[in-house]
RNA sequence: GGCGGGAUAGCUCAGUGGUAGAGCAGCGGACUCAUAAGCCGUUGGUCGUGGGUUCAACUCCCACUCCCGCCA
């Protein structure tokens, strides 16, 4: 629960220059933006912040790759983020990015401070290290001698590094949460990070040597180390509003009443970052919120297997605003959710085409052709009409109660509960009927009460939905820009004889693909219902289209290493490297190669065929061969070729 | 393996000690202002399995199976 406080100041994390963004970062965006705007429009001061992390070992590799220096490469990528929130609609007061003077300045004072207070001490170590993963090991953490993660041999590095004491804090740490439950939500992500400190805490390593990682912020008391990524990064929240530079403007926004995260970062922000804080002598934040992931269908998003929804060609194609509802409405905070876009178009067809938009079009159609498009006169509400209006704003009521209480789809539940009820309502009043008597009162008083309750309703979504709400808004003929909470509890504002926008389609119903195909063959014919049983069966070998054949992404591979499957004749498991990433696939060709023969070899494999679990042993992805009668043979690209390339 | 959460209609989920609900999807109907929309009606569930407590359990307790998350 967000406190109901003077002011609301909410964050996204920073997204990492280099990552391609996708609907992962589109969805924490827009949830922060929907949580801005409705505090907004809630009259409470709202700041909103949101940035790119910049430094770190894979921007530098990126930029050598490209010849130019770190810096050039993330001022060309972080417009990908910038430019996709635009295109959201996303009306952030702050990017922050972790590279510009006042960030960096800031992390250095911050170091120097606690360098000054001893909260952080030099030592000396020694571990495995994986260079591909940039990753430590502990001894015990070894897989054969080899990374955990990618398999990979590790080589034994000993050095230096500058470490903040964190263990002091653990008691106290365990001890704030227990005592601020609404610190981190929802309540399941608390007893995890409560689960994480029943261990002890082992002092968190903060810097890194210049001689592994250079791009990065240097430490301001020696030269050799820059400030660990993480450490960096976090500070955003507090260097953006004024830390150690405007105390004026850290005084007003901090703490923050809300971090959004994802659940993947949650030990980041409420264990280190709290410790920091706490270390620093600065207030925590009120909130860290993790929320779920979106699965594509049932799977879990992964670049490797190709499944990535981009944002861009999505809202491209349906909408910036149903886009914006449909992960508003389908996720309940907190929990995963799956994205599909046949879930999408249900779900639009349902709330938006059919719902909202609807009774939008019958609205102005019969207000055009009974009352020359002039908002009529209320008259005397009877029961219904004073049912509506309750329902409508009660709705206020119920938004603002789901906001405070991050229940977001609730909220828009209840405002869709109430286009139903205004539906209904038409049915009941049926007032083409009324159109038809002498008396045009009990006409106009129905007409009004409809539109008056969209007045509600779409100051309700406009922070869902702020283009198309504003589309619908002035439709009703509202002058105010913006809504505002209190005009949305209270009824009536709309004013008779004001002249309404014409008939218009504000979300055009999205025809299932076999209609869409009946109705562009029948061009020209009259439409007719189409049969029942259109569908033909596919007769002998059916014909793909190229998209679907699209749909399958094949890649070059190079096989690392091969081992037969322990009670299994035919499978041989394989170790493969995709383009620099480490993959483990179960094959069933032992009886036609040895294993001893296969390392080295480039095979195509399936790279986006889904895991499974193949004699208790995973296996991601499918190799190509050529087979007949007994004969196997594996597909192979001509000569020396990198993997992980394309083929088509 | 430890801790936590879950298993309810085809799908997503809500629910409470007293004999199951919503939305979507499906089916039928009347209507016509409307985006083949909307409205009305309706088909679907022995509420994971087995035991126990109780006058009564989907709801409480125990065991088991499966799924998910965190940790090891």
């Amino acid at each position: 629960m967000i406190m109901k406080s003077k002011k609301f100041y909410v964050t996204t994390p920073i997204y990492y220059v280099n990552d391609r963004p996708h609907i992962g970062h589109a969805y924490t965006t827009i949830l922060a933006d929907v949580l801005a705007r409705y505090h907004r429009l809630l009259n409470v001061p709202t700041f909103f912040l949101t940035g790119a992390d910049e430094h770190g070992q894979k921007v530098q590799q990126a930029a050598d790759k490209a010849g130019i220096s770190p810096q050039q490469h993330a001022d060309a990528t972080v417009v990908r983020f910038q430019d996709l929130w635009k295109k959201l609609e996303i009306t952030h007061d702050d990017f922050i990015r972790t590279t510009e003077p006042r960030h960096k300045t800031v992390v250095q004072k911050l170091f120097q401070a606690l360098y000054e207070k001893g909260e952080i001490y030099r030592a000396e170590y020694d571990g495995w290290y994986c260079v591909p993963c940039e990753r430590f090991f502990m001894e015990k953490d070894l897989e054969n001698g080899a990374c955990p993660d990618c398999k990979r041999p590790v080589d034994r590095i000993r050095e230096s590094n500058y470490f903040l004491r964190m263990s002091q804090y653990q008691d106290w740490l365990i001890q704030y949460i227990q005592d601020n439950p609404k610190f981190i939500q929802p309540d399941f992500r608390r007893n995890e990070t409560l689960g994480f400190l029943r261990k002890p805490l082992t002092d968190l390593c903060v810097s890194r040597p210049k001689s592994r990682l250079s791009w990065g912020i240097e430490l301001p008391f020696d030269k050799d180390f820059v400030a660990y990524v993480w450490c960096d990064a976090l500070t955003n929240y507090i260097s953006a509003v004024g830390y150690l530079s405007d105390d004026v403007k850290f005084k007003t926004w901090w703490p923050a009443s809300c971090h959004l995260i994802g659940k993947d970062i949650l030990t980041t922000h409420t264990v280190y970052w709290p410790i920091m804080l706490k270390a620093m002598g600065v207030e925590l934040p009120e909130s860290v919120f993790a929320h779920g992931w979106w699965l594509v269908g049932d799977s879990k998003m992964s670049k490797t297997t190709g499944n990535v929804v981009d944002p861009m060609e999505f809202v491209d194609k349906h909408g910036v605003d149903p886009f914006r509802y449909f992960l508003m409405a389908e996720m309940i905070l907190g929990q995963d959710a799956s994205f599909t876009e046949e879930a999408f178009v249900r779900r639009y067809n349902a709330d938006l085409a059919n719902d909202l938009g609807n009774i939008l079009s019958r609205l102005l159609k019969m207000i055009e052709s009974y009352t020359g498009g002039l908002l009529p006169e209320p008259g005397q509400p009877g029961e219904e009409e004073l049912q509506l209006r309750a329902a409508a704003v009660e709705s206020a009521g119920a938004m603002e109660l789901a906001i405070t209480g991050m229940r977001l789809d609730q909220g828009l539940a209840a405002v869709t509960n109430v286009v139903r009820a205004a539906n209904r309502y038409l049915e009941k009043k049926q007032p083409w009927t009324l159109a038809k008597q002498a008396d045009k009162q009990p006409l106009h008083t129905v007409l009004y009460h409809a539109a008056e309750t969209l007045r509600i309703v779409s100051g309700l979504l406009f922070p869902v939905m702020p283009g198309k709400m504003t589309e619908l808004r002035q439709a009703l003929g509202i002058q105010e820009a913006t809504p505002d909470i209190r005009s949305l509890k209270e009824w009536g504002l709309l004013k008779p004889g004001t002249k309404l926008g014409a008939m218009q389609v504000l979300f055009p119903r999205i025809m299932p693909e076999e209609k869409k195909t009946e109705t562009s063959v029948g061009a020209g014919t009259p439409p007719s219902r189409p049969p029942k049983e259109a569908k033909t069966e596919p007769v002998g070998v059916a014909l793909v289209e190229y998209a679907d054949f699209q749909k399958i992404q094949l890649r070059t591979a190079r096989i690392i290493s091969a081992e037969k499957v322990a009670g299994a004749d035919k499978l041989l498991k394989l170790q493969i490297d995709v383009g620099g990433e480490a993959r483990q696939l179960v094959a069933g060709i032992a009886q036609h190669y040895d294993a001893a023969t296969l390392p080295g070899k480039t095979v195509v494999v399936v790279a986006n065929l889904k895991p499974a679990v193949i004699r208790g042993v995973e296996s991601n992805g499918m190799l190509l061969a050529a087979s007949h009668g007994k004969e196997l043979r594996l597909v192979t690209v001509e000569g020396d070729f990198s993997s992980g390339a394309v083929v088509k």
